[in-house]
DNA sequence: AGTCTTCCTACCAACTAAATAGGAATACTG
DNA sequence: CAGTATTCCTATTTAGTTGGTAGGAAGACT
């Protein structure tokens, strides 16, 4: 499983808003506190403007909502329970296991090759087994992977 | 988990070396029939040239030998039952999961995004688990991911 | 000697990821 | 209604990897 600079960047800030948000003493359910680019960029170490089009993939994934102007930023759309790390890298990343780019599960195998497909199907479900019931909040109280 | 074409083509070159030292009566242990690059390469589909790099990954990670000259060719050094689509995958590719292209377990996060790491560990574990489980033996008899 | 085959190195082309730059559109402030 | 801060969006540059090719040198058999 290769990850990506986008999508390490991706999980940084959802993090990131996911901490400040909390951390501001509003843990209502969608809200939260805005918490600017600039200052997730700065807290994670990442370049402001690939962040940008970052956040823009999470936004048009319906996981940040963005407000504009002076005191805009970024929040979450749902609780961070309620986010898991696989949301997050679809978001950004598109199938999560591909051969050779194309999707795991319409790779064209013949002759003796042919179980390979199934193959990957199985890491495939075993990889969003994982990711897929780690939450960020999971994260951010560091139990990471509880069962 | 991104597959990359090497990966698949060994794999695929893997199985069909199996099934043609199999399936010519020699079902011992080790050495079994020798096969040419050059039939590998039309069996699967594969440009011979670039198949020859790949053969001489799984040659020096022990899991092909050769032969030179007129009646020369590739065997496994192994029966298919003791070979793993994770062993063949190491051979060519290096660590299955890295973040950026460096290994999973040293990925250096800090602040809000210190749990990540166990997340990558725990998919490195969940991918071995299929891929070490799984041999070049049970892709040929088509029951890829008996349990 | 003469083939046949693996072995090995160097190289090229295409693609993708990563990062940058610059400008709209939008929202609040006074 | 100007002015400013900020998100939003697109185009471009840069660097690295991947997929693939070419051309021999070394060994093995007839």
């Amino acid at each position: 499983m290769y990850i990506s600079a986008r999508a390490d960047y991706a999980l940084r800030a959802m993090l990131a808003v996911a901490d400040a948000a909390g951390s501001t003493g509003d843990p209502a359910a969608g809200g939260g506190e805005l918490v600017k680019a600039a200052s997730l960029a700065e807290s994670q170490d990442i370049p402001l403007s690939f962040l940008q089009g970052i956040l823009l993939d999470l936004r048009r994934a319906g996981l940040l909502h963005s407000h504009r102007g002076t005191e805009g930023g970024y929040a979450l759309t749902r609780p961070p329970a309620e986010i898991s790390v696989g949301d997050v890298l679809r978001a950004v990343g598109g199938a999560i296991t591909s051969v050779r780019g194309i999707p795991a599960d319409r790779a064209g195998y013949h002759g003796v090759a042919t179980g390979l497909r199934d193959v990957w199907l199985a890491v495939d479900g075993a990889i969003a087994l994982v990711v897929d019931r780690t939450t960020l909040a999971d994260l951010l109280s560091d139990r990471a992977t509880a069962p």
